[in-house]
DNA sequence: CTGTATCCTTAGGGATACTG
DNA sequence: CAGTATCCCTAAGGATACAG
């Protein structure tokens, strides 16, 4: 566990993540349009450290070269399944979110369905459609 | 997400909530043992955010009154399946470990099963025996 | 657009001493 | 044993300007 709060264990870096595995946000601004509003520094500073650590990987637009376009590695995309346990966790246990109880409950009930459904649209692109699982839009929970 | 990295996202509160969970401790010595070096003061703040958290409970010993014996909420119980993923992708990532392959691999098969057992041994006391999982010794992929 | 660089402030955290 | 209280230093992070 050491090893993997050294990575990600800070107030950041996991919501970089989640932008990339649930949001369909691939550039910097994307990432900086998430509402949660970090500095351009920090911002910087994530990306070199998810970078160094094979989480995510940095390709440059071939047509627009001066677009960036981040992506989850295989390393990135197996934080899937702790992403969706801290979400339903949040989910269940945050009383400011408002919360569906039935999903929550679905959620729990049938785990392993929503996490194959779960891995299979974060793997393909766009990831945009992973937001939604089981036909259910869940965006307002992450 | 949010939520939850408002309550854990740093270094330390997830080590605490680890030691509760699997390692079987339950006093303020205990969790100074644990090996990873965390400061009287950092501990103590951390103690009290989890407390206000409503993941971390605090009693007094009736016996021995001078001991304090913490324990994990249901809240807190809750935190257990994406601590095991994150267990999970640690072991599989991390190069230092020296991660049994089959045990990574056996729990990534069957990880509903691996689930239930841990949460089973969790709700048991005492904790200490919940380092095992499925009767092969975990405890230094923890 | 994708960052770097800089400045500045605050929070995190280590070490140590000490108290009920 | 279970912490508090200080001191002190560094890392984290916000704001802003600016560069390729």
């Amino acid at each position: 566990m050491a090893f993997a709060l050294d990575l990600f264990g800070d107030r950041w870096t996991l919501l970089v993540v989640r932008d990339l595995a649930f949001k369909g946000r691939t550039t910097f601004s994307d990432f900086m349009e998430g509402g949660e509003r970090v500095a351009t520094n920090i911002l910087s500073d994530r990306l070199k450290r998810l970078q160094s650590g094979g989480v995510v990987e940095r390709r440059r637009d071939r047509v627009d070269s001066r677009r960036v376009q981040y992506q989850l590695t295989d390393k990135g995309k197996d934080l899937v399944p702790m992403l969706v346990e801290m979400i339903l966790w949040s989910a269940a246990h945050d009383p400011e979110t408002a919360a569906d109880p039935a999903f929550v409950r679905d959620a729990n009930t049938d785990r392993d369905r929503l996490l194959r459904r779960l891995r299979s649209d974060v793997d393909e692109v766009p990831f945009t459609r992973a937001a939604t699982w089981g036909g259910r839009v869940a965006g307002h929970l992450l």
